[in-house]
DNA sequence: CCAGTTTATGGACGATCATTCATTTTATGA
DNA sequence: TCATAAAATGAATGATCGTCCATAAACTGG
């Protein structure tokens, strides 16, 4: 990277991606702070450290750093649920086991991803860029549940298979927005546990042989 | 109130209650259309057809209004569902059935209302006034569904009725709130009969003698 | 008809907004 | 070593922000 820094002296960062990194960092930041309308460019810059023309060089305007960073958010999410999802075993009630903890989990539900995904779901309405980064559980989420529920459905010789998994994947989705949307709403009082527990409740009355209150029931061998 | 107005004169409305409410549905107009954090005094008073002072005649100032706009919209929402459970039964589950068809309907589920929430959600941390009228279904309305679900599950004669009323409630809840959040973010995809036959499949599999995919199911006698 | 009160008006204030751009600093490559 | 390119700077611009307030209009009670 060719840095060379003379001791005394400002050390300059000289690299496009990183000064594009810093500023969406420092949106997001202030985002979490003081929240989406008081997220101005001076906020922004000062709080990475750069000159306040450094976002019209990096982006178009405001706006384009507000959609870089929303994608950004996204992506962040996605990464941190397929590390997790990586770990899991194939069995379809594992996989969804693993989603439902993982989405649960302080890696994905934290004070600063809550607030930074109800901040621009806020301002989505105006802003057609950004709508479809707010959608946290997209279809990518939603084709791997269905999966998963379609797997169990269909061994279970129900009637509409299809339907019910459908469903079972709707709903599930619909739960863990909710959960989101307590965390919120009542941080103070949120438990993990609980959100957890509740979910499973929920699958294990749909699905007595796969789920319990715990999350996934092992498989057994004669079943 | 002594109104009188000559015919060819801007009629003026001399009423501080109305001036009020003009400039909550301004503001509120405002957010549904342009977003939160364009909703300006200007914009405000533009829409109300009143001059720049009014704001600040009725309300302390900016954040004033729109703490009272939100405010407004919370009342709109309950009084909405307090008109549609008065037609209920009082058999648990059909104050069930009505809290969560109420919720999903047209007139408390629909463009302008999923925005607002939204809106004052999103904005809702760096303004602590907002937090409480952001919360659409809060302690009266979680009240009402614990204790339907606590006629359910005391009369099924389970280990732990409490618990499982509490579950089944943050379930519900949680499911509703996903569904709005659902229409928010594919309003143009959703169904109301979806939302309600997804939430009832999870309901009939909790308490498959109370519930099924249309609703509750009518008490018999023998029951 | 005339104070006095309430309601309404809109110009003016300083602050801050997003954006532009001429200039400077730093790194690169020959 | 030096011209060139890339990266960074921050002053300046005009628009708009929330708020204030002197003034005017509309209504009231006497």
């Amino acid at each position: 990277m060719h840095k060379r820094q003379s001791e005394d002296q400002q050390p300059r960062r000289y690299s496009s991606e990183d000064s594009r990194r810093l500023l969406i960092d420092a949106t997001l930041d202030s985002i979490v702070e003081i929240g989406f309308s008081s997220t101005s460019i001076s906020e922004i810059v000062n709080r990475a450290q750069l000159s306040r023309g450094m976002v019209h060089l990096y982006f178009d305007n405001k706006n384009a750093l507000l959609v870089a960073a929303a994608n950004y958010a996204a992506k962040a999410y996605y990464s941190r649920l397929s590390k997790q999802l990586a770990a899991a075993s194939s069995a379809p009630q594992a996989i969804l086991e693993t989603v439902i903890l993982s989405d649960l989990s302080e890696a994905l539900l934290n004070e600063r991803t809550v607030k930074i995904w109800f901040a621009f779901r806020g301002e989505a309405r105006s802003n057609k860029a950004i709508i479809q980064f707010s959608d946290t559980r997209d279809k990518p989420l939603r084709d791997l549940i269905f999966k998963a529920f379609l797997e169990i459905t269909t061994a279970q010789n129900l009637l509409v298979p299809g339907k019910i998994a459908r469903d079972a994947t709707h709903g599930t989705l619909a739960l863990l927005e909710g959960m989101w949307t307590d965390y919120l709403l009542h941080s103070d009082s949120f438990s993990r546990a609980s959100a957890a527990r509740i979910i499973f409740r929920f699958l294990s009355a749909l699905f007595p042989q796969h789920f319990n209150l715990e999350g996934a029931i092992v498989q057994q061998d004669g079943l």
